[in-house]
DNA sequence: TTCTAACTTACGGAAACCCGTAAAGATAAT
DNA sequence: ATTATCTTTACGGGTTTCCGTAAGTTAGAA
């Protein structure tokens, strides 16, 4: 179901025209009010939408804020964190030019986001495709970060997706996987379980079958 | 179908014993005379037998002799390419401690061999692995000489497979790479012949799924 | 040519995988 | 305690993959 709400945060002018026309490309009628250029804006009309009974249900932000008026939420982080609180539940997805790749990482994970989409080369494709995936309630980590993730993998891959995954390069069917789990008492050891993960670990990385993501895997050292 | 004459041709009796047991382990009847040291003798005893219309199914061999007598053939190679005229159609395999594996993996494509297990830690089960799949028609290469092909891996993987096998890698499914390769009038172009030909590998490089087969193609860099 | 052998393809059934749904369990908040 | 939410599990149907068989094709040898 695609979203019908969609607040953008962001002071920068010129990303917003290209992030509005993102939307209207998927159909999603945007007033012009659904765009701030500050934390504090952006706080308050989650709270008068949900007040009105017609909340927003997907936020759109950057990570940094020049604040020339002071703000009692200085930064994106501080609006994740305050909207989360506010209206839990509400997707919500970084479009940022900010910060380091890893420090993207660790955010996407701290704070649970549904998306996060770095601004450079096909940034738009990568929002587009982002927005999707997340209206059908799903998770996005864009590949321009995705590739940097060789050290820090924990944020995609906890221990039982490694050992499923290992198992697998080993030339175990996922049968047998989730029978070797159930045998070790391994946390979710069905193999609807297993097959669930899998698929949501695919259709995190944007990565179509198996083959692909085995080889991402070693690609990455992940594994 | 397991063989019922396998013929023996190595000069060291102490690996001989192991071999008669493994085939005795796999309950082929062996006879004292089916275990020949020198390689003209071993030629001279296929010849009789194809002659007495009682054939051997399988050849075992060294690939060097210790030649106390003058040999017109005088090692493993020349046996197997004489064998190779005498009785095409012959299953022959290379048993051997000897030389370095780049070697062995040349000498399995250029004699075109059915099977090559070097000596070594772990070479009984290797063995009893090579006849199994030999039997059934299939080829096989030790997994401790695959480790040392990431130089010349065409041993194994032709164009064709590597196409096929990144493909995979991207993402696509077997049934849309056959439908690629349809297009662009690459030889074998149905989806049966895909799906063998990726059996073959599988099965050649003793490996059970397309995961696996992908995390070896990565850790050897071989695509 | 004609035959044989090898290769390619089509097809069908079994197994594995994918994906949605719904029931059952566990966890947390009120 | 009870609701609500999230996780886990069971299950079923559709797709893909696997693997054997048989039929068709090609290439080379007699």
């Amino acid at each position: 179901m695609m979203f019908k709400k969609v607040l953008i945060a962001d002071d920068c002018d010129s990303t917003n025209i290209s992030v509005q026309k993102t939307l209207t490309d998927l159909s999603i009628i945007f007033d012009s009010r659904d765009h701030v250029t500050y934390c504090d804006a952006a706080l308050s009309r989650l709270q008068k939408a949900l007040a009105n009974g017609e909340p927003y249900d997907l936020l759109i932000t950057d990570l940094s804020f020049n604040n020339d008026i002071p703000q009692v939420l200085e930064d994106g982080t501080d609006l994740i964190r305050a909207a989360q609180k506010v209206q839990p539940g509400l997707k919500i997805m970084v479009f940022t030019g900010e910060g380091r790749n890893a420090v993207a990482s660790r955010l996407y994970r701290d704070l649970n986001l549904d998306g996060y989409v770095p601004k450079g080369r096909g940034d738009i494709k990568d929002l587009k495709a982002a927005i999707e995936k997340i209206a059908n309630d799903q998770r996005y980590l864009s590949a321009n970060l995705r590739m940097d993730l060789k050290a820090n993998f924990s944020i995609i891959f906890d221990e039982y997706d490694k050992m499923v995954i290992s198992m697998l390069m080993e030339g175990n069917s996922q049968k047998e996987v989730a029978i070797y789990i159930k045998k070790n008492n391994i946390k979710p050891s069905s193999l609807s379980s297993l097959e669930k993960r899998l698929s949501e670990i695919k259709s995190t990385l944007n990565i179509s079958n198996n083959e692909q993501l085995i080889a991402y895997c070693k690609d990455n050292k992940l594994i």
